[in-house]
DNA sequence: TTGGCAAGTGGACCGTCGGTCCGCATAGTC
DNA sequence: GACTATGCGGACCGACGGTCCACTTGCCAA
């Protein structure tokens, strides 16, 4: 089996992952973050990087993983109404609000992880799938019939890190006017006819 | 000003449009396109290439541009539905089912035109801005006031062609399936409360 | 027809990137 | 202290978008 990990490695791992963090904390762009890049900024050689995480996307991931583990926790089971056990159509704003907000707070590496690289596209990766389901089922629960599955999707693409990067840069949007906006879209979709 | 283009350059870049044409149509994935590919497959050195169109982002849009036109005009100035004239709710609906059909269309293309390449995403290409602004102004004209623009960005969110494109690959959707879905979407923020 | 030259051509070449390889260092163990 | 699996690091690789420039060719004027 997997035998547990040398100290001088998870040492390295973690001093990445700072260093990593840091750098899309203050990049401009996260296109123009090489693994280079990375590597310098942690003091560390490329290939200790790629053993670490093997591909640029899974250090990205890793990242992200860290700092969504907290909303993943509360979702799964937190309290209300980001946690189960309210109504659903609350909870699904919620969640889309609580996205929002991780999006924002995490700008460049959003854009990072949403990327396609390779061919892997957002919609293959297992977060997104997850958030999807759980939508998916909410959504079916609040009576949305056999569109719930498209539904979902619609509402995910409107939380969408390059949109709200375009709004944010092109129209000036403020944090404030995207969590209003998105809820309105939720609303819309949730209360709209048919519910 | 510009003088006349050469023959022979005309004949090249007519050449090289037909050429990439045939290999999106075929691709299995637009990522792994390259420029030397399209030039070999023109039998045409990639210098010629470049000079004729840009960068790959030129080749793409130019393609694009081809393939796109005659909706275009259908929409500016043809008969309703597409064109003005018609009531709002109906002509949205309508370019909507007109969009997911080009895109479905041109899979591979219109997946590689919606690649973010370089800095330039999606939201600052002339094209999307020129729906965008359409959509935002149909939408007001159907009571959607303040929130047009948003909603014309979730809109057009719901038709971007890796959802599409996941929506076939992954869940197996029909063309058939794809338009009704978005048509039952565009139904529900159209006729949803608040209109 | 011809001569001149701007426009166009093509492919060798470049810089950058993600990713691999492998000789060397070192942590963990007895 | 010795032995070994694990990890380290940076030279290296192949692919890619894009550039350069010596050569060719279409076009026009004489």
């Amino acid at each position: 089996m997997t035998r547990p990990q040398r100290s001088d490695a998870a040492r390295n791992r973690a001093t990445v992952l700072a260093a990593a963090d840091e750098l899309f904390a203050t990049a401009a762009a996260p296109a123009g973050l090489s693994m280079d890049d990375v590597a310098a900024a942690a003091g560390v050689g490329k290939g200790t990087l790629f053993r670490a995480f093997g591909s640029r996307a899974g250090l990205i991931q890793a990242l992200w993983d860290l700092r969504t583990e907290p909303l993943g926790r509360a979702i799964e089971n937190g309290p209300p109404p980001l946690g189960p056990g309210t109504d659903p159509r609350r909870r699904i704003a919620a969640i889309l609000d609580a996205i929002v907000v991780v999006k924002l707070d995490n700008r460049y590496l959003t854009l990072a992880v949403e990327e396609r690289s390779g061919g892997a596209s957002l919609y293959e990766q297992p977060q997104y799938q997850l958030v999807h389901r759980l939508l998916s089922d909410l959504l079916r629960d609040a009576g949305r019939g056999k569109e719930s599955e498209l539904l979902a999707h619609v509402l995910l693409a409107a939380v969408r890190a390059d949109l709200l990067d375009h709004l944010i840069g092109a129209r000036g949007s403020s944090r404030r006017q995207l969590r209003a906006g998105v809820a309105a879209v939720a609303d819309l979709v949730l209360n709209g006819s048919g519910g």
